[in-house]
DNA sequence: TAGTGGTCTAGACCACGTG
DNA sequence: ACGTGGTCTAGACCACTAG
């Protein structure tokens, strides 16, 4: 197919989905190149013929699916990176233990302002007061992970007096902070057992555990908070569904 | 704030928020209990003195956060389940390398029709043939992890012809096979290393590894495929990112 | 101040699911 | 045939960004 400006009225396709891939067509064949500004919305709305409402669903499902970036007052540019992997969807992770336990428990050992390991420092970026968790969490009774989170006060003054065993802390963040949560990035590794966490874990030090790293994210990337899972082998399973969403 | 159905024009918040913000706390009060249908989007514009256009975003970011389905010809209705740690987001899992090796290469080992494991079988609820892929990544001339895939020639009849080795599974299915991918489950654990993959990655038997499940849904919750993954510890991470998406 | 994307209206007609 | 959500129009005005 050819790009062309040309919407088939009479056809099938919805005009949406035409203008879609007309545009979409255009910065694949780098007509429009990456960080390029698109023509504005209203020349679209000329160029196709079609209402700025049609216009704008197209934009919205191409910045949905990555191909474009949209600015308000600026214009709307094409983004700069090809979503390789990536995908628009309803992201569930949950932490499930193996088998479902159902009597699961959260229980706060340590709580409080501390002086955070530096590799932590460099992630959060803050200068002031760091809070502090470390909780590990039971199945049946038997301590299955634990959790360490480090949140600048600033980005959540109130949360010393917040149940941080009843709720998740991605929920709390989200309900309670000052800033929301716009990206977390994810990594999943095998490690050693530390010493300390060993202990809790009831586990020789040094065998195999699963270290899950969170960093939440606001907006314009400015870090708001960090949390660590450690978790012992052949009993801890993480779970992702991604849902596409319409 | 108690439930009412009136819309501030003067205020600052924008409409479609008030709308979307009433809705969700009729939900969560359980006076729109879960699989009720909610007022069509006529009724709404209606109730909240607002046009069609503004009803429809307010609904589509409840569909987007998972508290409403909308189906065609049917009506609106409560999501079954609230969303838990779920979001809206554009997903990129992406599986790196410790350290970025760079002179990555996929290396396929074997190809062709084979009888599934049971369980496989079971995910994949086919009856007939089904396509299976061995691979292995190197990294800097090191073994780094193998993959094994299944995929019913049904879903795509063309496997058999395409080159595997170069572009990821994901993206060849979507792009040729009979089904799109519409969710996608993913499982992660500890696990000790299989015989015959520990000779691939040449470890020790026995020693821990990675274990990444991967099963790719159609619409309707159809299986398409299902992939798995086994990476040695120390050196193989897995890395996600979750975007929040407008 | 000018130009952009963002919101909103008051309609119209279409496609789908059910009786 | 009817009611639902889905698409689409041709405007208007607002909010943000930049010169």
């Amino acid at each position: 197919m050819l790009t062309e400006n040309t919407i088939d009225r009479d056809g099938q396709q919805k005009l949406y989905v035409q203008v879609y891939g007309s545009i979409k067509d255009k910065i694949e064949r780098c007509q429009w190149p990456v960080s390029a500004q698109i023509p504005t919305e209203d020349e679209l709305c000329i160029t196709y013929g079609v209402s700025k409402a049609t216009v704008r669903i197209a934009i919205s499902n191409l910045v949905r699916d990555g191909y474009l970036r949209r600015q308000q007052g600026k214009g709307t540019f094409v983004a700069s990176s090809m979503p390789h992997m990536g995908m628009a969807m309803r992201t569930i992770f949950t932490e499930d233990m193996f088998g479902e336990g159902v009597k699961a428990k959260k229980e706060v050992l340590v709580k409080g302002i501390k002086e955070p390991p530096e590799d932590i420092k460099e992630y959060l970026k803050a200068k002031d007061d760091i809070f502090y968790v470390f909780l590990k969490r039971l199945v049946d009774g038997e301590p299955a992970y634990v959790e360490e989170s480090f949140i600048p006060l600033q980005v959540f003054p109130g949360v010393a007096s917040e149940d941080i065993s009843r709720a998740s802390f991605y929920d709390l963040i989200q309900e309670k902070a000052v800033r929301k949560i716009f990206k977390v990035v994810q990594t999943i590794e095998i490690t050693m057992l530390r010493g300390d966490i060993a202990a809790v874990l009831k586990r020789p030090e040094g065998s195999p555990a699963l270290l899950l790293h969170r960093l939440l994210l606001g907006s314009n990337e400015i870090p708001i908070a960090y949390t660590r899972l450690t978790g012992i082998g052949g009993k801890y399973k993480i779970q992702t569904e991604f849902e596409r969403v319409k």
